[in-house]
RNA sequence: GGCCCCGUCGUCUAGUGGUCCAGGACGUCAGGUUCUCAUCCUGAAGAUCAGGGGUUCGACUCCCCUCGGGGUCACCA
């Protein structure tokens, strides 16, 4: 396949969620795929709604998950500059190209001229088009009026990439505004505009544009202009809707993800999976086997749920098939505060430990709280043990005393511990369920840890000791 | 309402006319792995392939209709 030039065109109207991003991710695997190129260019042409920050926040999301592109904002290119409210002059030629064809004319209405089309339109429960009432003799234009295409409306059969062989009516096309009043170009010429001057072979945006498609076909008619591959990908649903995944229904913001610890490989894993699959049974992919599986043929055409458990249970499995090293630099900054006295390779120890627990990184402080503090002594952790509820106090204690007294010959190496626990097993005639409840919660005093033994070598002799002691003064 | 798109287990999906009374994964439930939590392993429940007509020796797969869902009809993208 030839190198592909793609792009991802955000608005800059607040944070990104799963669904944007989705697209992004498969402009980009198709950039890389092909060895073709990504661009990032900002679709700033509203101002109304544009929200300060965004557009930075926006780059900070991609490349957090490692979308690198290779022209766009803050990096620039050769087609630059990439923010359409710097490329106003350039749609006002094109613009004034299609008014020396006929192909676009001064929009003379008012606004409540137009209401009163629309409502009429409505009432006769019609389709508004503006065509049907396009002036005969329209202004020049200068400017102060929108720009409309004069369209040529036709039927039209196209190919989609994801979607297959695609048609519509010459009903579906329509008048629509070049360029407002204000002086920039609205989405649907921009993006025309755009994506020819920066050769972008592929145009692969999001199901809720297929019905404006026509309309696109006619313009590049009318611009006298190749048209790109158009790909359509399905909608990221809400969990429980059937609606499009919405900012509304707390679609969290995916820089959200980054701070709890999620791995930007899992994330881009998780939404590719959400309407992609190489046709095997493979679930767990790396950004590098994305990257060459990836085929728009083989993007669904349905809408998929958003769950997040799934995403979940597929973060934990990156973790997991992370080398002990990685993970450690990565958790670096989840560590809580009373951690920093604690050398680095204990802190790679106890993650070594706690690694197949880990769904997530922000649950670091929870699942290690033991491993850096003495907790307190927590009598309801003994007391409502199915196992050593039968007991008494006191018989607890002398089970304690006498596992304390065969550990002391341990050099703690978790091997020698097992073998220890092993035979005081034996010598107690004591369940595994018993003897080792009772001495892993004497030394980490939480309802759950990774297994005894490599948990005591890991606190240490000093520790272990020190918190066997605390719960025999107790054990009354 | 017009136009357009979509429709396989709760969810993500495999399936391109026979090997499918439909396979995998998440989730759920049960059991196993020397204690807990998790991992890992095993097993179970879970889809009249939206429904109805065709075509065919044979249809989840092709055609038609119906139903359901969604998108769009902005000086928003």
């Amino acid at each position: 396949m030839k190198p592909a030039r793609t792009r991802f065109a955000p608005s800059p109207t607040g944070y990104m969620h799963v669904g944007g991003v989705r697209t992004a991710l498969f402009a980009w695997l198709l950039a890389r795929h092909t060895g073709g190129q990504f661009i990032l260019r900002l679709e700033d042409t509203d101002k109304v709604r544009e929200v300060e920050g965004s557009g930075e926040h926006i780059a900070k999301s991609l490349r957090w998950l490692g979308l690198n592109w290779d022209e766009g904002i803050e990096i620039g290119g050769p087609h630059a500059p990439y923010k359409q409210s710097e490329r106003l002059d350039s749609y006002k030629e094109w613009g004034q190209k299609l008014i020396e064809k006929g192909r676009a004319y001064a929009d003379p209405y008012s606004k409540e001229q137009l209401d009163e089309f629309r409502a009429a339109a409505q009432a006769a429960k019609k389709p508004f088009l503006y065509r049907n009432h396009r002036p005969t003799d329209p202004p020049a234009w200068d400017g102060t009026m929108p720009l409309r295409f004069k369209s040529d409306p036709k039927d039209y059969q196209w190919h989609d990439a994801v979607m297959g062989d695609l048609s519509a009516g010459a009903e579906a096309i329509d008048d629509f505004i070049l360029i407002k009043s204000d002086g920039y170009p609205t989405y649907n010429f921009a993006h025309i505009i755009d994506d020819m001057i920066m050769q972008c072979t592929h145009v692969i945006r999001s199901q809720e544009f297929i019905a404006s498609v026509p309309n696109y076909l006619n313009l590049y008619e009318a611009l006298e202009i190749e048209r790109p591959v158009l790909a359509t990908v399905p909608m990221v649903l809400g969990p429980d809707g059937r609606k499009k995944l919405s900012k509304r229904d707390g679609a969290k913001d995916i820089l959200d993800y980054a701070r709890e610890g999620y791995l930007p490989e899992a994330l881009i894993n998780f939404m590719a999976s959400l309407g992609w699959n190489d046709g095997t049974e493979q679930e767990v992919f790396s950004v590098p086997e994305l990257i060459e599986k990836f085929s728009l043929e083989r993007v669904q055409r349905g809408g998929a749920h958003f769950d997040e458990r799934r995403l979940l249970w597929m973060n934990g499995a990156h973790i997991r098939a992370l080398p002990l090293d990685d993970l450690c630099k990565l958790a670096v900054e989840y560590w809580p505060s009373n951690t920093s006295d604690s050398t680095e390779e204990y802190k790679k120890q106890v993650l070594g430990l706690v690694q197949e627990r880990l769904k997530y990184l922000a649950e670091l402080p929870e699942l290690t709280s033991f491993f850096f503090a003495d907790l307190p002594v927590n009598m309801r952790l003994i007391d409502d043990n199915k196992q050593l509820k039968k007991f008494s106090h006191a018989e607890l204690k002398a089970m304690l005393e006498q596992a304390r007294a065969s550990l002391e010959q341990s050099d703690f190496s978790a091997t020698d511990l097992t073998q220890r626990l092993n035979t005081l097993l034996e010598q107690t005639g004591q369940k595994p369920g018993v003897l080792f409840s009772l001495i892993r919660i004497a030394t980490t005093q939480a309802p759950s840890s990774p297994g005894l033994a490599e948990t005591l070598s890991v606190l240490g002799r000093e520790t272990s000791f020190r918190r066997i002691d605390q719960l025999l003064a107790v054990l009354q």
